[in-house]
DNA sequence: TCCATGATCGTCT
DNA sequence: GACGATCATGGAA
């Protein structure tokens, strides 16, 4: 198991920055899902930015909405979301305060918990598998909508805190096309990871949804 | 091991 | 009514 260097919460001011500059340096960080059975701490190693209004694969991309309201809240909080029918996703929000930018955290090494993971995650095969996806990672961390708007830079008596960690070093760090964003928003190289570690989800390009339209 | 496809529902048009 | 920031499965090779 692996030893956390730096236990501090990031500064809030961490997160009040464009989302280009706050996504690679979240890379290394570390994520603590402090659970009801106990804590979980994951080294953050896949993200993709996420930025409001000029952004076509942001859900934001349309304005303001209900679902969204908390993209556009105070930086430092998550964001999470239900997607496909079955899955969760959560972000971490961005500033400035009334512009809607976030980061997707899209995969993770577990570093401690990882019984607790496992359990969470019966089908994965090792431990590189536990968060390797955005819905995998939440489902790891037993992340849910009721954490949507929880303050992650508190120092202490929070679901979810974000630690200075070990930063990536930026030698190590690539980016490229996003998943599943297609169009306009394709063309965006704001994927970020950690180059040749093993928890980093593949890279699918984006498929077009097959219709389900009978023969005309 | 790789690839194509079904599952499943909240949200927005 | 349509579809999405995905995952697990089953068949092919």
């Amino acid at each position: 198991m692996t030893d956390v260097p730096d236990r501090t919460p990031l500064p809030r001011d961490f997160f009040d920055r464009p989302v280009l500059d706050v996504a690679p340096d979240l890379l290394g960080r570390t994520l603590v899902r402090h659970g009801p059975d106990g804590p979980i701490a994951l080294r953050l190693t896949e993200v993709e930015a996420y930025d409001g209004e000029r952004d076509p694969g942001s859900h934001a991309y349309r304005g303001r909405t209900a679902r969204n309201a908390t993209m556009y809240g105070p930086p430092g909080h998550a964001y999470v979301y239900f997607i496909y029918g079955m899955w969760f996703s959560i972000n971490l929000v961005c500033g400035p305060e009334g512009r809607a930018g976030a980061v997707l955290l899209r995969a993770g090494e577990v570093l401690t918990g990882t019984q607790l993971a496992a359990d969470r995650r019966p089908k994965a095969r090792n431990t590189n598998e536990l968060a390797k996806g955005p819905a995998r990672l939440a489902t790891a961390l037993d992340i849910d909508r009721s954490l949507d708007g929880v303050d992650v830079c508190a120092p202490a008596d929070t679901p979810i805190t974000i630690l200075h960690g070990t930063p990536a070093p930026l030698a190590r760090v690539r980016n490229g096309p996003r998943t599943g964003v297609g169009g306009d928003g394709a063309d965006h190289p704001w994927r970020y990871w950690i180059d040749g570690d093993p928890t980093v989800s593949p890279y699918r390009r984006h498929t077009p949804r097959r219709r389900t339209t009978t023969a005309t």
